[in-house]
DNA sequence: CATTGACCTTCCCATTGTGGGAAGGTGCAG
DNA sequence: CTGCACCTTCCCACAATGGGAAGGTCAATG
């Protein structure tokens, strides 16, 4: 099987399909003779893996530790845990932020006209807030659905 | 004022504020004889602006139009407002993604023993999960209150 | 006065993940 | 044979930030 059908099958662009293996996170696909790339249903469920636990915010390098879990069969499931709580601590940290962030810009929102006049609680509250909020920012993990 | 002391004022580094003003954000700082750049209230409380705005999650370039709004007199509410609300469709719309992903993560934590055995449901789960999520990925905004 | 340490300046590099695109080879259909 | 759709590698860009080098400046202290 090609680059591009390995890349339909499982989710993941030819383009990070030879850029997870060039870090090495991925075994490199075997060649033919052309040169070309070719995969498996074995490669292909490896690359469908990473692509799942992407879209569930692990970090590439988090990804390389749980796809070598994932392969060893004589791994401690305490590993797997560890790694998976570690995760979640830091989406619920982030959600906490952004709740805040949130509430308050909701509450702005709300108390701005958003008509012609220059008037703005919005603006005014920035320039000299009453509570300050912080949010992490747009990081463009959401999967295009295409 | 040196520009460390503007940045200790506004809670913008140095570099970010060579930065922002290296990409037009901010107004270039008026020079000293010696070359040093110069800040005086104004210039702080430009700086204060941007990095609450940053901190409340805007990218560069929508704190750029903040920025511009703020200081036009003759700007509409409706723009600033139009900005808010698009940020704040932004935020839930990550939050939805990030609560459907602690939902699930929470589940297989629950389900996995976490002990030596090599037994995991959260590798099962992401080798082929039954229902999945997405969620946006640890993007460092988080304000370190040092 | 000279030295020292704390500033300042500009420049370049690294990060994280992803996409764009060029330049050149391959494979198949018409 | 031509054309088109692939494939290959390589470099560039992005967001926003920090690290650090090389060199200039300033103030206090010996």
């Amino acid at each position: 099987m090609n680059i591009s059908m390995a890349a339909e099958q499982s989710g993941v662009s030819a383009k990070m399909i030879r850029y997870y293996e060039s870090i090495g996170l991925i075994e490199a696909a075997g060649r033919r003779d052309n040169g070309y790339r070719d995969y498996g249903d074995h490669e292909v469920a490896m690359l469908q893996f990473v692509r799942r636990t992407r879209d569930m915010g692990f970090s590439l390098e988090e990804v390389a530790s749980l796809v070598a879990l994932w392969r060893n069969r004589r791994r401690s499931s305490r590993e797997v845990r560890r790694l998976a709580e570690k995760h979640l601590a830091d989406i619920e940290a982030r959600m906490a932020e952004m709740r805040t962030v949130s509430r308050t810009l909701k509450r702005l929102v709300h108390a701005c006209h958003g008509d012609d006049r220059p008037e703005c609680p919005i603006l005014d509250d920035l320039a000299a807030p009453k509570t300050t909020a912080k949010v992490a920012r747009r990081p463009g993990r959401a999967r295009k659905v295409k």
